[in-house]
DNA sequence: TAATGGATGTGAACATCGTTCACATGATAA
DNA sequence: TTATCATGTGAACGATGTTCACATCCATTA
């Protein structure tokens, strides 16, 4: 045990601010979220967090971007099975949406809060670009896209439902105390629902 | 002008901070909203707020209700006048709701912020429950509802969906930049693609 | 009318937060 | 080796939410 003494560089600071960002926003919430909390739990001081981002701002930026990143994967593998096992595509991206709601609410919130981020950060931008177009995608089968580039209104309202529906369930009064079974139960029951909206591009 | 002199009590404090934020919060945004800030506005000390309030959430709390309430009212006021005119109660319900978030966009982010209110707060409860009536009863003439008490998929769905494009609008990537107007379309496209999806109780 | 008590507002203080800046430390390249 | 640049530190600043002893007023009652 020679190389006990911590090194004075860090050495992958950026990335470690991150995962303290995720250890607190998953244990207390994204309020809870604080810069000095981070330098903490990395071991640092709170002012060298400002080597990596400029704000605080830029930091849950960064995070926000990140967890889009997740999302869009999750979306990815749900709908490549749903294609190996020849079930609708639609309803398990939806699913795999709300569940990534219901898993990390805090995560879901920091995609989404324009207050508290940079919008207009390219990293950002190319994030929900990704995401959107792995909602296209993962629509595409089955609903009829006129416009390649924005949405169809069918596709925005695929969108909007399962995106609605994830937000009334993390920060609405929809199911509040029920249990993640009882919720996704709930959610196919909403996405089956939606199915008629869809059925003129089917045949 | 013999009573120019401020009087030591307020009067209406309560009341008076509440408006304070809605100032706050329409000009600066909700980040923006001060303990401080506000009792600056209404020209009093910062520590009499907690006369009126335990704590800065339990005004935020006020603030969302006050805030629902308005919602209602509005989704209410567009209700009758599509019973007048005899147009689709559903889509006026829901657009009056979408239109709500658009132009008070602080407003829409204070009601459903879990985490910065007092989400078991009973005021704030009834004010949700009267909201959810409303959506109830905006679509009670177009949906199959056979659960009086909670929501049937196809309810869900139009308050999801409604709900989640207003998200989508206030703080996502949907049609930004482009005028209010032009939302207001995209929304009513929107609406109009879910039609099929309530067919089945029309006749 | 006079006194008293509860409600309401004040001022100073505290810990914590984001942020800055001069400085310390270490890695890298000449 | 030495010089340079990136990275981390420590002390400081103003702002924030919150508390608490105290001041002020209003309403009731004697």
């Amino acid at each position: 045990m020679k190389s006990e003494k911590k090194p004075y560089h860090h050495g992958n600071l950026a990335e470690s601010l991150l995962e303290a960002v995720d250890e607190l926003a998953t244990k207390f919430g994204l309020e809870a979220v604080t810069l000095r909390a981070c330098a903490k739990i990395v071991g640092v001081s709170p002012s060298s967090a400002f080597r990596h981002y400029a704000d605080k701002r830029a930091l849950l930026t960064a995070f926000a971007t990140k967890a889009l990143h997740q999302l869009s994967e999750l979306m990815e593998t749900a709908q490549n099975r749903a294609g190996i096992e020849g079930s609708s595509a639609f309803a398990a991206v939806g699913l795999a949406y709300i569940e990534f709601a219901l898993d990390k609410p805090a995560f879901f919130r920091a995609m989404w809060r324009e207050e508290t981020i940079y919008a207009n950060d390219e990293h950002y931008v190319a994030a929900t670009m990704r995401l959107s177009r792995h909602l296209q995608g993962g629509f595409a089968e089955t609903i009829a896209d006129d416009d390649p580039c924005g949405f169809s209104p069918q596709e925005l309202l695929a969108w909007s439902s399962v995106h609605g529906l994830a937000n009334l369930f993390v920060d609405g009064p929809v199911e509040k105390g029920k249990s993640k079974e009882q919720k996704l139960a709930t959610a196919q029951a909403m996405i089956r629902a939606l199915a008629p909206a869809f059925a003129n591009s089917v045949s």
